[in-house]
DNA sequence: ATTATACTGGACCAATCGGTCCTCAACTCG
DNA sequence: CGAGTTGAGGACCGATTGGTCCAGTATAAT
């Protein structure tokens, strides 16, 4: 009988998530990982396999905790009022926070998607799936009316995909509040 | 007298802002520098005075050129055709080449922005600069009727400043051709 | 020729990197 | 109790990192 382990493997990953969000891959060091996560390194080898693993774990989880947030805002209540909620979230998370991390696919889509063909694809499927739930919001909104424009709805989502990193980026670089807003405004005003 | 320098400074800056721009800061080492730059260690210290000082000189040297480029862009031809041609490029630019490196700004909007304040008050700057620019192109464009839409030129061109890193990111990280084109009619459409 | 000066090549350096390995620890089962 | 198994701590490792330093080089001036 194997002795028990005396960490939350779970716990481990969040930790570790939360580094690799801030620091990016190639900034974070073994001994980051080690402090945020509490683990000595045979822990943290035996457990997860190495930095890369840790790392490629670490943003499957991320990719997770966001695909069920985002649907679970746009599911709610008028389309028009989701999207808004959704793309206000990005502004006001940031903005309750010290730091500003941003999202982790946009941040890898800029570290790690150009050179590494695994992250590339993990990227591209995390854009279509935002194309995806925004293209059904946005036909459920064109349905109850509450999204007045009658353009096609996957070419609308496609606006939205593309500001979408655009505003993580303006955000984690530091945010300039007016001009997030009123560019948030206008992106909204294509909805109507 | 000194002995003569054997390379020329400026494109060994060049040579170095062209590895920076790819691999961003962290993942690039002394020996990509040299490799690319064909200067020895001594040389390079010498001249530029360690990978900080010559990552510095050479973002610089990249913001110069893109404003440069962006302002002969900008001051072609209509105003909305101008407008078009500078958002155009960014997708054209990448296409033609295999490895897509987006753009250096926003690059480190990512990688160094949120963690060094040097680097975050450039990027900053050079989002003011891209809006200040598109704001003066869209009240040209709507003094010389190019640019139909009545909306404050300013918030107009928050707007596309949100739009160009998120078109630089989703070049970077792959560039999925039809999302990126109808994104970007979308988003010129607001001119009209 | 010698001197002074900056340039060049590359050896050397301490620190850090991600990973391996060894020993001891914690547990159940027989 | 001993055996078997996995977990934990941390020493050890070779490679890499950014930077320093030393000896030789190239040049003009005297």
């Amino acid at each position: 009988m194997a002795r028990p382990q005396e960490f939350d493997t779970a716990e481990a990953l969040h930790k570790a998530m939360g580094v690799f969000w801030r620091k990016g891959y190639e900034a974070t060091s073994l001994v980051d990982l080690l402090e945020a996560t509490g683990l000595s390194k045979s822990s943290l080898y035996g457990t997860f396999g190495g930095k890369r693993e840790l790392f490629l774990a670490a943003f499957d989880s991320y990719r997770e905790e966001r695909t069920r947030d985002m649907g679970q805002i746009l599911n709610q209540g008028s389309a028009r009022e989701a999207i808004e909620t959704f793309f206000r979230t990005i502004i006001d998370v940031a903005r309750a926070s010290e730091f500003s991390r941003g999202c982790m696919s946009i941040n890898q889509a800029v570290e790690l998607a150009p050179h590494d063909p695994e992250i590339q694809g993990r990227v591209e499927e995390d854009f279509q799936r935002i194309e995806d739930a925004l293209t059904y919001t946005i036909k459920r909104g064109q349905a109850d009316g509450s999204v007045r424009s009658n353009k096609d709805a996957r070419e609308l989502a496609r606006l939205f995909v593309v500001a979408f990193p655009g505003l993580q980026v303006m955000m984690r670089a530091g945010g300039n509040k007016p001009r997030l807003d009123d560019a948030l405004r206008l992106i909204l005003s294509n909805l109507d």
